[in-house]
DNA sequence: TATAATTTGTGCGTATGTATA
DNA sequence: TTATACATACGCACAAATTAT
C-alpha cells in the first residue's frame, strides 16, 4: 500500500497483485487517478520509468504497458531520452462545417501522423465536401460548429 | 527475404534487421501492406503470433508490438483465446447535427470504452448541444451530416 | 567540444495464466 | 479434456535521444 502525496492532493495508490486485476491495469488506473486529481497537472513531467517501477514494485515492462495505455488515451506524451509529460489540451480552432458535407472520425494512418505531427492517441476529423473534396484535421486542435 | 503470396496478390515482405528501422515497425508495415493489398480482406483471421514469429524470424514480443500498433490504428481486432482479425468497417449511421451544436473528437475514457463497447483504436464523437447537453457516439459507427 | 549520466526505445528470453475451440 | 492462442509479468542487455557536466 503506497500513499502518493502531491502539494495539494493525496491519492491512495494501491496495487494489489492478488486481486485478479492485471498489474499494468492497476498501475494505469493509479496514474490516471493522479492526473485526474490534479496531482500532476498538464505539462507535468512524470517520474522516470525506473522510479515508478520501484514505487509500485513491478517490472519495467508493466510500467511501460500502463504508460502505453494512457498514451493511447491521449493523456500522456512521451519524448525519447527526455521523459513523459501530461498532455496539455490544445486550443481548439473553430471549424465551420461546409453545408452538405459529411464528417467522419478515425485514427490517422502512419503517413498522416507524420504529416499532421500527431502524437499518439489523437484521432482525425475527416470532412468530405459535397464536391468530393476531403480535408483531414487533427482531432485535438479543432472543434466543428454546426450552423 | 520472404515472399507472401495470397490468392490474388503478392506482397514482398522484407524484414531487414540491419536497416536501422526497428523490427517491430518493419513487421507492422508488412502486415499493413498485406491488409491494404487485399491479401487479408476485412474479417480475415491472421496467422497466430507463433506462426508470424517464425515467418518473420523475430521474437514474439516484436510481433505483439507490431500488432498493438495496428490495433491502435483501428485496423486489427484481437480476441483473447481466439485470434486476430482484420477489422470490418461498420455501417455508418447518418447523424443529423443539431443546429448550433459543437462537435469534438477524442479517444474514449476506459469507462466509455466499456459502456459503448468500443474496441481499441476507435475514437468518439462528442456532440455538445446549445443547451449544454452532451452526447457521445462511437466514432466507427456514425457519420455526421452538416445541414 | 567532448563525456558522462539519465531516460526512453528495442529485442530477446522464460514462465505461467486465461479464454476459446 | 486437450490443444491452441492470446495475456500477463518478469528479467536482461544494448541502442538512441536528451540533458547535465
Amino acid at each position: 500500500v503506497a500513499t502518493c502525496r502531491g502539494s495539494l492532493h493525496t491519492v491512495r495508490c494501491v496495487i494489489e497483485p492478488a486481486s485478479g486485476v492485471p498489474l499494468h491495469r492497476q498501475v494505469a488506473a493509479a496514474l490516471r487517478a493522479r492526473i485526474a486529481s490534479g496531482e500532476w497537472p498538464p505539462g507535468t513531467k512524470l517520474p522516470s520509468e525506473t522510479y515508478l517501477r520501484q514505487e509500485y514494485d513491478v517490472g519495467r515492462g508493466t510500467i511501460r504497458q500502463a504508460i502505453a495505455a494512457l498514451r493511447a488515451e491521449g493523456l500522456l506524451e512521451v519524448q525519447h531520452g527526455f521523459g513523459t509529460r501530461v498532455r496539455t489540451p490544445g486550443r481548439r480552432h473553430e471549424l465551420e462545417g461546409p453545408s452538405g458535407a459529411t464528417v467522419e472520425v478515425r485514427m490517422p494512418t502512419p503517413e498522416e501522423r507524420v504529416e499532421l505531427r500527431l502524437t499518439e492517441g489523437v484521432p482525425v476529423l475527416v470532412v468530405t465536401s459535397p464536391d468530393g473534396w476531403v480535408d483531414v484535421y487533427p482531432g485535438d486542435q479543432y472543434r466543428l460548429r454546426i450552423p
